[in-house]
DNA sequence: TTGAAAGCGCTAACAT
DNA sequence: ATGTTAGCGCTTTCAA
């Protein structure tokens, strides 16, 4: 039977020891002036009383929590996974925590997520995305902490923002394919009003293909985000089914364009023979896949460790701050003819 | 410009609106017993002055953060990202928020985070493994929350469990493979001592082998944790080279497998005619790439679930909560025949 | 239904 | 190098 009793704390020690609170105190920072001995005595106290040292009131008093506010739309997508853990990296220097939300590709639930992390006190947020409801907007400018948006270059940003233009991007694909040769370009995915970036994406298409000259009417809505494997290749049956006379697809993603790999290689259909196919974020599995995958790879991990470096210097009260523009890279691989 | 001035408080609403501090904060709570008229108008004047309750302070006056700590061994991992999915699903309506930390396979970095997260004051701390160091458990048996190890089936429980025997569920494959009628069988993945899981299923392949009789030498490690695609289809090349007469593979998880089939198409090998591949994680890229992949469901939602509902109970105070035993399933698909 | 007093555990600020 | 005092912003507790 564990016995239910009160965990110790600083004063505990500091009566076994026969010290202040407050020298206690100083023996848990790294930096304070104490004598090695007084700091040894206390720290051993410590260990035997079994004392864990209490963040909460440390950071009610010190007005400080070390906590770093995070949203993504999801946690299962390697992309953001791999922004988190380039800020998680960087922000490690400092001892600084993420504390991570995921808004599940919705505004509503992003605005929620906001209000509620902003009650934790974190030092800074990092939203995924330029677009917000009024009310999470408001919350963020009100917030008295740097604010940063990242993978997107918000229209009107809140803070800084470390990003790239989702839609150009897209325009960079489209503009590829048509030096290749292609003009039937069909684009899957891009759930409007939804997934902004998605949304984002096919209007760059729709943009791109226009200033060609060509038809844009090659258009298959893939469902809501996320947009998995599956929904790619039901996506790409359909596409085959309506155009099938399609030379190329640019996907929303890497995943959904492997679906739509796939359904092609149930087919009998080759690619890029038959089909050219495109798709986004530079995933493991473009890189493995047979035929690889022609991609864009927006620096995911980049992204994060650019995040936390400026956090880093507008915490420090750097002046010279500006945005991060994140330059997205063409990788043409055996998809693409 | 923004004006850098303090944020407002409950005294600071109190005082706008003519009433106590306290009953500002009743305000704010749901159930509590204070006239609608009086909540409407501090509502109104929390609103007007821009007011973000203070999480901290709250916590700290009564003892409770509705912070659950969980650790995972990384962020970008489906099986993982599912867990924590499903945990998060369950807490939310309790309004309990998860801390979470990665311990990118590494016990030393798990004790070092365990610490970090038991000094944020959570009411209960999830783990994945049975396996910590000796400090790890040691922290964890003292700490003053339930503790809740999953992903496996530690063989000394701290706390409560919710997994499965990762030793059983290759061994499981083993027999599935032995019953179609292969004998040479081989197993990718499982470097030793840093990644438990992956060392325990490695466990069970020798073990399985060794109890029908069969030769245990085709054992290729793939390096350590995570094993990704790369890796996969690296290693099915030098088993390829090592032991050209393999019939079967195991692999350590659906990643390294999808890995080891792509390897085996660029050479012109046919799955499963020539070679059959099995993987692990019931990941979606082995539902839909060509051939489908024979594989483990580990219910990792479930797991999450589960541990929060496991969580809930034991923090509701209910006595007869126990352990949760996990049924992995087989799922036998193209990739093997 | 509301208020007053006290204090959660730590540390900023000042003193010695 | 160490101690004293006060207080971070909220909520428990008791009272009205």
């Amino acid at each position: 039977m564990s016995q239910i009793r009160k965990p110790p704390t600083m004063a505990d020690i500091a009566r076994v020891t026969g010290v202040s609170p407050m020298t206690v105190s100083r023996a848990f920072k790294t930096d304070s002036l104490i004598s090695k001995e007084t700091r040894d005595a206390i720290l051993k106290a410590a260990e035997d009383l079994g004392y864990v040292f209490d963040a909460t009131a440390s950071n009610l008093r010190s007005q400080k929590t070390d906590f770093v506010a995070v949203t993504i739309p999801s946690i299962n997508n390697a992309n953001f996974a791999d922004t988190v853990g380039g800020l998680s990296e960087t922000l490690a220097a400092r001892n600084m925590q993420i504390l991570l939300g995921y808004t599940n590709y919705d505004m509503q639930e992003e605005e929620r997520l906001i209000e509620q992390l902003l009650r934790r006190k974190p030092e800074a947020i990092v939203v995924t995305g330029g677009k917000h409801t009024a009310r999470a907007r408001k919350l963020l400018e009100n917030a008295p902490i740097p604010v940063i948006e990242t993978w997107d270059v918000p229209a009107e940003p809140i803070g800084r923002f470390v990003g790239f233009s989702n839609a150009g991007v897209v325009r960079g694909m489209v503009d590829h394919l048509v030096r290749t040769g292609y003009s039937r370009i069909a684009f899957i995915g891009g759930d409007v009003g939804r997934d902004t970036r998605g949304s984002d994406r096919r209007q760059g298409f729709l943009e791109a293909m226009r200033q060609h000259g060509l038809d844009t009417s090659r258009l298959i809505a893939a469902g809501p985000p996320p947009i998995s494997m599956r929904e790619g290749a039901n996506a790409m049956a359909r596409l085959l089914e309506q155009f099938p006379d399609t030379e190329a697809v640019i996907c929303v993603s890497d995943l959904s364009a492997f679906g739509a790999l796939t359904e092609c290689q149930r087919r009998g259909m080759r690619v890029p023979e038959d089909i050219s196919i495109g798709g986004f974020g530079a995933y493991e599995i473009g890189s493995i896949c047979v035929p690889t995958l022609t991609t864009i790879d927006a620096h995911a991990r980049d992204i994060g460790r650019k995040t936390g470096s400026l956090l880093l210097d507008i915490l420090d009260g750097k002046q010279d701050v500006g945005d991060v523009l994140i330059k997205p890279q063409l990788i043409v691989r055996e998809s693409t003819r």
